[in-house]
DNA sequence: CATGTCTGGCTGTCAGACAATCGAGAACGT
DNA sequence: ACGTTCTCGATTGTCTGACAGCCAGACATG
């Protein structure tokens, strides 16, 4: 490959398009609570707040929609989604089939220089869990490093979808006291089998870990 | 329910929106390969082809692209997407995990009634297998009916985005001769063990008959 | 032949406009 | 006082027209 002189490939792109600062900028908005499930979107308020136009607004809205975060109704418009318990239950069980598959692919694709990452990404989230430090960035991370390394397109898409519906929850599953420490035990499981290179067990890890993610956050959604 | 006096429930919603409409018009135009992957998308053209304004066909390209039939490359616009054969493998690697989902849900949530849709509709694949009768819209069928009674919004969506992209390379995959037949043998597995309320034995049946499809989809990509 | 320049074709974004529709409160009849 | 109908403001759905910026390929130049 000529690509090794400068770096990775087709070029990353890099400016990005004003609609796409936009989502971020709302989707942000959306995943930190500040807009709450149920509420609705006006369009009017938000070509306002931000200072763009109303077709960057609409653009925007379908494609927060098309992640499944917002929800629009025909004549209504868009408000931000409220699951029920049984979404939020199909919506874990599809990460940890989905997620599953990513870690296979890891296991055959990456290389050992994005296995170290991995384990760098999961000791960060260990050590954020009791102490101090950002352990949603943390899981930030280690999802990213996860992602690149699956090299997979689709399942990336896919998944970052799903993410981010969980993370409508999250702020509430994460609460469990002591949770996150074993969270980040039940990650260092699937970095294990993973330097093993063993897809088998690293996918059962990793069903483990979101089965027990799943069970905490529905208990807290329930009570 | 109060429901059984107005039939089906919330209401269907008749009136597509114009956007909804043309989404569809070219979602269709795509999967008939009257779009071919690679071909750029022109905004311009759409507009007078379609009959619709620019922001109309704007907000039909995001849509398609969140579903990913189309790709679009930021100061160049949308172009259909075309499928590596890495993405094709991982997409039906998906597709088996999360139906395998749909079914456990179906087992779980369908009344009687909708086992005894899914019977037909499985009955009318074979029909169409081996003599007359339109195939793929059997197989639409099946698909409907599994998605109605499993009852999960997310996994609905999902799904669906995955079925359309395998479409993309269906044209291909369905050629095989004998395949249909086949295929319909697999899917009468997979009710076979609906209606014996065996959630383990019919996710695996399904799974089976995805990786049957994808081999004989890749065996034609790679040839 | 390699390099620099120009130009047409598209996309990205904006502003403003108008009809259709929904929801809530006002007016009404009983 | 209560249910029904009417009315109106708020919002969405869609269109038109406009302009700047970017890209690729044609063209000119040394």
């Amino acid at each position: 490959m000529t690509s090794s002189v400068w770096g990775s490939e087709p070029l990353p792109r890099v400016a990005a398009p004003l609609r796409e600062q936009v989502t971020d900028r709302v989707r942000a908005a959306i995943l930190d609570l500040r807009l709450k499930p149920g509420e609705r979107l006006i369009e009017r308020e938000l070509t306002e707040n931000l200072g763009v136009s109303r077709a960057t607004v609409r653009e925007v809205i379908r494609q927060l929609a098309a992640e499944g975060l917002v929800t629009v109704v025909p004549q209504r418009g868009a408000e931000v989604t409220s699951l029920s318990a049984s979404d939020a239950a199909d919506i874990y069980e599809m990460r940890a089939s989905l997620e599953a598959l990513a870690v296979r692919r890891f296991v055959q694709r990456a290389g050992a220089e994005q296995v170290r990452a991995l384990r760098a990404a999961v000791d960060e989230i260990a050590r954020s869990a009791d102490g101090g430090g950002d352990h949603l960035g943390a899981k930030d991370r280690f999802y990213e490093v996860l992602m690149e390394g699956s090299a997979s397109g689709p399942l990336q898409q896919t998944l970052a979808g799903l993410q981010a519906r969980v993370r409508l929850l999250r702020a509430t599953s994460l609460s469990a006291p002591g949770r996150p420490a074993r969270a980040a035990e039940e990650l260092r499981a699937v970095v294990d089998a993973i330097e093993a290179r063993d897809a088998d067990a690293a996918a059962e890890a990793c069903v483990r870990h979101i089965r027990h993610a799943a069970e905490t956050a529905t208990a807290q959604l329930t009570s």
